[in-house]
DNA sequence: TGTATTTGTTGTATGGATGAACTTATGCCT
DNA sequence: AGGCATAAGTTCATCCATACAACAAATACA
């Protein structure tokens, strides 16, 4: 997100801030709860310190002392501490072709709240839309403060090109949108900081495996693909976004296939999007611009399969792999989640793909190239967005603190 | 390089090497000299502080005091500083295949020893040719260290596949080497931190624009691309070099264009190599493969252009164009630096290029796009080589000062 | 020659981590 | 049941690096 640290002196604060950070991160990305010896003994810290810092972080209400749980051996047994629940939340928002959508997360990576209206936002009036979707957010946001929980952040997922550093909407082809500031459209009370993103990129955030919010076996560092009408993609380098200058990396919908190919949205020929994305492939496979993913595995799965169908998957496949070629050899990844509508036809286009992957991956023989199916299928953009708020909370959980602080200092 | 900071307490000492890499980027990386009292301007630290961290630095020999310039206006003149020559130096080594090369720079970014060997590398014996480079390193470093200068680290660029982790060449095609550990082979004094990376990684390293090791001008996020018989490239982002996983990111040179095209080396088909390689290049514009890139320009640049070279360029400029278009679109820069036999080849295909980046690349109306020449062309691996090494320095000033520390206290 | 001005240095204060000692709470052994 | 071993959490003196303020040094300018 920063877009370059720029010189900054260290003081003794800096110090304690990243200490606290980093107990704070141990505690939330545990798998179980840990007592402050066990803090202490993974961070590197003495007792005494991670003593100090825990005692703050559950001031700020962000870890919570748990019921002693039943003592494992000798000695005097630890305090479990784990993350607070319902007291920290983050909040997703997003508009998407088919729906508009609110999520809010705690920090133990619960959803607390959540509302999704169903639509058809093709060429819609951003206005119109914007304004009810900060409906939706406000009515969660109303819920989520009459329960006690306190938003520390709010993200707004938008299917285009969003610049990360203003925060703007470039473009969003499906919607019809372009050059906007949604910050003022939504109405959303003021107080809670605000961000825009790319909706492939957060999406792609909530895919990553660390602390309680995902077990272990995730990655960290993969390319997350998302078929749907567009082809989103983004790049995740141990648990980061690559973003590069502007925040638009990983536009991989446009690679060129063939640049003699069928001509494309953007204006160019023969992009991935032309063969692997929905229109293009539901148009070779000889079906119905409305017929949904089912309808089409159906054609793919049954006992006589349909020749048309599955030569537009193959090809869909093929033309994949070429991209994905393209991409790994360009960023060196050995992990790509596939998402949107992919994971239901991966079955029956993994060969392709796999076969076009060991052909032109450069470092093949040396990395194992894994597609696999993006773990978290269900809205991933909302979980991705209020996960980001909460992971910079964690990351620098100074900022919570000392809203605690003035808050106490408000009122003498 | 470091492949991810793992979970570390921050201490007081940590709080001081932080501040005292600050005062060495500030000093080493200013355009002009810098007085005590401007260091402390510009990082934001106090007077006393810089003064104490200054005197660490001078002590270590990274930074020096110049005698006093001209008084430039009332008050107290300031002690200029600046990094201090002849000094602490890096080595830059390299297996081309045109050449063997050794060369040194100090912290001032003067180049103080170099030594380079001719010859042709292609399908080389590896334990022989690395011996003949291990020989070069070995007479260039007497040099230096009877100039009284210290060796602060040494690089080993090679035209291939080199795993960050280990430190192994996976496999180099066109010398002809595989898996192979180059650390024993050359022979090196013990003590000197030595590490191999890839040619294109390290010439990109050479490109970047900060310190005095560059003028402001140049930029600090942008596609190198290397243009010889194979294609290398590297993605900078923020002056540092965009590994991947593995480190082998940046290997545009088997970006597909045609699924149908020519068969490459590596053994797919229409990669961007069989199209901008220099053999492939050669043998359109209807040139022996001995030819120089002299003798091409000329057949361009003559009053009656040789028809079938302007075509094989022009096929070139557009298949580089593609490639660069995808890699955009995935990677999001917006500065491409071209190196190797392009930039004398830039003038004939820059207006195919430029025309199939703003036909292609997503973000083109939002984000122009500049495709220059290589700032450094000479050999820039061993400079970029060179350039790290001191870059590690000055970043951690620490383990510098240590060995100073070290080296006086073993006496006592 | 004196004053204003800026640089560099010299204490003193402060914030934060360390390390050792101490208290508390449990299991285990007799 | 009582005592001992063991481990968790806390308290306190110490250390370390920076901030802050006062001071000395060196120049320009009136």
């Amino acid at each position: 997100m920063a877009p370059s640290a720029r010189p900054a002196p260290a003081r003794q604060q800096t110090l304690r801030q990243h200490n606290l950070a980093l107990v704070a991160r141990t505690v939330v990305g545990a798998e179980s709860p840990l007592s402050r010896a066990d803090v202490a003994a993974r961070t590197g810290l003495t007792r005494a310190t991670v003593s100090a810092l825990v005692d703050r972080l559950i001031g700020a209400g962000l870890v919570r002392e748990l019921a002693p749980a039943t003592p494992q051996g000798a000695g005097r047994p630890g305090v479990p501490l784990a993350p607070a629940p319902r007291t920290l939340v983050g909040v997703g928002l997003e508009v998407n072709l088919g729906y508009l959508g609110a999520r809010v997360l705690d920090l133990t990576g619960a959803t607390v709240a959540e509302l999704i209206e169903p639509g058809d936002f093709h060429h819609s009036r951003a206005t119109e839309v914007l304004g009810r979707l900060g409906g939706l957010a406000r009515t969660v946001l109303d819920d989520v403060a009459a329960a006690g929980m306190r938003p520390a952040g709010i993200r707004l997922a938008l299917p285009g090109l969003v610049d990360a550093r203003s925060g703007r909407l470039r473009i969003a082809p499906n919607l019809g949108w372009s050059s906007l500031d949604p910050t003022g459209l939504l109405g959303l009370p003021a107080g809670i900081p605000f961000a825009v993103a790319n909706e492939a990129n957060l999406a792609a955030v909530a895919q990553v495996g660390r602390a309680r919010l995902a077990p272990r076996a995730r990655p960290t560092s993969y390319l997350y693909v998302s078929g749907d009408v567009g082809i989103g993609g983004a790049i995740v380098v141990d648990g980061e976004v690559f973003g590069g200058r502007h925040g638009w990396a990983g536009e991989i919908g446009h690679v060129v296939l063939d640049a003699a190919g069928p001509r494309c949205r953007c204006g160019a020929r023969g992009c991935l999007e032309q063969y692997a994305g929905k229109d293009a492939l539901w148009q070779r496979a000889g079906l119905p611009a409305q017929a949904t993913v089912a309808q089409l595995v159906a054609e793919l799965a049954g006992a006589a399969p349909d020749p048309a169908a599955v030569a537009a998957v193959q090809g869909a496949g093929t033309a994949l792999g070429h991209a994905l070629a393209d991409t790994i050899n360009l960023v060196d990844l050995d992990t790509v989640l596939l998402g949107g509508m992919y994971p239901d036809l991966l079955p029956f286009f993994t060969d392709a793909l796999s076969a076009v992957l060991a052909a032109r991956v450069v470092a093949a023989p040396w990395a194992e190239i894994a597609v696999r199916p993006a773990p978290v299928g269900d809205r991933p953009a909302l979980t991705g967005g209020a996960r980001e708020v909460l992971r910079d909370v964690v990351r620098r959980p100074a900022g919570v603190l000392s809203m605690g602080d003035d808050a106490a200092s408000v009122v003498p």
